[in-house]
DNA sequence: GTAATGATACTCGGATAAATACTGTCCGAGTAACGAGGG
DNA sequence: CCCTCGTTACTCGGACAGTATTTATCCGAGTATCATTAC
């Protein structure tokens, strides 16, 4: 169970845009610069978020990405799932009705338990997530940050 | 985030070694026959949890798998640790300290906000399955399933 | 009848290929800004 | 001085290789069992 490196990325590139200016956008070769990053293989991630809603995209000269909603109302969840897929990570392919041992379809009405447990520990570390927003990032970083990091951006 | 096919495949043959009587055990061909499963593989698997201390191996005829401890002392959690590694899925690789907009280095003396979110995520999926233990699932399961297991297992 | 011994068959164990998905890169289509020219 | 228009340069968008992890497979090392044989 292995979340992309890009996740990462996508995280600090939306905390980033998290801090600009309203209105104000910020490109994929400006936040690639500033974290580091491969530029292009940045952009398809960040096209992934416009994908799901999350920023939005402007082509053109001062175009760029920015967020598609206020800071509150973006979860860490929607982030992630944006870049990974929101596909449970175990998937049960019902093998208890495969083979020797295989169950009878009356057995089988209701969902396997530990298809159920994994589950409910799947939606534990989505509720997890899905508690945090970009607000709530930027809330603890320092007052100073918003002004640096636009400062370093446009640099 | 994807957890391999094989999570399954281990959560069921071990909740099977926990319906054997004390003292029996499984080889993985049975196994493998029982859910219809290519052999040599499952064999790598379980001896993942071999490795791990979840399950015992013994060679030789009417040798093969069993539990290494009482199904009440093992929980999901360690097994599914044991086929996917107990690496948790972010990994942050403080891209804060890289590229332009590179924080320094003393301002990173506490870990990334967001990857300590993400820890925390990670810990609720853990503590979920960690409370879970194969007592449990067989407690869930209908009272004649270990008899009928053995039976297909052994035919 | 009992115990020791040798052969046997069954078990796990590690080293070896194919497939899938992530990672990284390139070039093209589209668009907003900018500057020049005319009114 | 203001508006229109053409050019420009910058942006995202989708199609194309490289690499690592997962999946699958094979054959060899080791051992408890079973039959045999001697006592």
């Amino acid at each position: 169970m292995k979340l992309p490196v890009s996740t990462e990325w996508v995280l600090h590139c939306a905390t980033t845009l998290a801090q600009l200016e309203p209105g104000d956008s910020a490109s994929a070769a400006q936040l690639a610069a500033y974290y580091d990053l491969p530029g292009p293989y940045l952009t398809k991630q960040l096209k992934a978020l416009v994908n799901a809603g999350v920023l939005t995209a402007a082509t053109g000269p001062r175009g760029g990405f920015r967020l598609a909603h206020p800071a509150a109302e973006i979860t860490l969840l929607r982030i992630v799932e944006a870049v990974d897929g929101a596909a449970p990570p175990y998937e049960c392919r019902e093998i208890r009705q495969a083979g020797k041992g295989a169950l009878p379809a009356a057995d089988c009405r209701e969902t396997c338990v530990l298809a159920a447990k994994m589950a409910e520990a799947h939606q534990a570390w989505r509720s997890s997530l899905d508690a945090v927003s970009l607000a709530d990032i930027l809330g603890s970083l320092p007052a100073t940050a918003p002004a640096r990091t636009r400062s370093k951006l446009k640099g």
